[in-house]
DNA sequence: GTAGCTGCAAACTCTTTGCAACTCT
DNA sequence: AGAGTTGCAAAGAGTTTGCAGCTAC
């Protein structure tokens, strides 16, 4: 039994076939998939799920906060899996997302919110850029 | 003729009643309004406007850089007139947002995106909290 | 056995668009 | 005059939901 079958498990999830689909699905992506990426290779192993089945489980999984819901100004929603926290530059050319972390930045974020008197309790930053080429701006 | 009509004209666009009225909304908001919100607004002054032109607007306004168009995981937009630049923490308890504006970050993102090989174009920060309860600050 | 899960299709929300009438320049 | 703009209604895209049958526990 995989982690994520298992951390859903113990949530109080019956672990359906689709339900294994999904999460196998999930854990083999290294990407952010879409809904429909999702449905799209949940499909592949199994022909017969429906893309009703895959919304309710993303809600569930983001609920549990095992996978995180992203809306990067695409109109649409693209999920993860939850594993160490970083952050997400969009390529403008290309919609590639690539993760990063950055130690000075949560340092920096913390103090921001501490100073306007607030306790951070999450946080997005998103930077959408052009790949550097030979010429610069 | 208001700073943001001239802007307007300027890009070419017809100076219409609907324009007009749409363009004082933004002006004299001191928030993040939803489509819905500048329509209502919209039509205390002109009754007869349509939400199609609210959102062609909009749109239009985004794309002439007058205004942002805002996507806080909520599953609508919200505009905003572009004046500085600044970014938003979301109090979650009120739904408040609150601007801030950090030269620190700025330098700092910059410079994260040029080590990965990108040239900055936009950036988003989001950070939800909670007001510290003791004292204020 | 039964509470929970599923597929299907219909419904919903937000946003965009085709069109004929109208209006700013 | 004529291109651009508008309101309306219909269509689109993404997402949610009611329901009857099915399944994990």
């Amino acid at each position: 039994m995989s982690n994520l079958e298992e951390r859903c498990s113990e949530a109080g999830l019956k672990m359906t076939g689709q339900r294994r689909t999904i999460l196998k699905v999930l854990s083999d992506a290294s990407d952010h998939p879409s809904v429909e990426d999702v449905y799209d290779r949940a499909k592949a192993i199994d022909s017969s799920i429906s893309i009703a089945t895959v919304y309710r489980t993303l809600s569930m999984l983001d609920e549990l906060d095992i996978v995180t819901r992203h809306e990067f100004q695409e109109g649409y929603s693209r999920y993860e899996v939850n594993e160490d926290h970083h952050h997400h530059l969009i390529d403008l050319e290309t919609g590639k997302v690539i993760e990063f972390q950055n130690e000075e930045l949560e340092i920096l974020k913390k103090k921001i919110a501490q100073e306007l008197g607030y306790d951070l309790v999450d946080h997005r930053l998103e930077l959408y850029g052009k790949k550097l080429s030979k010429k610069k701006k």
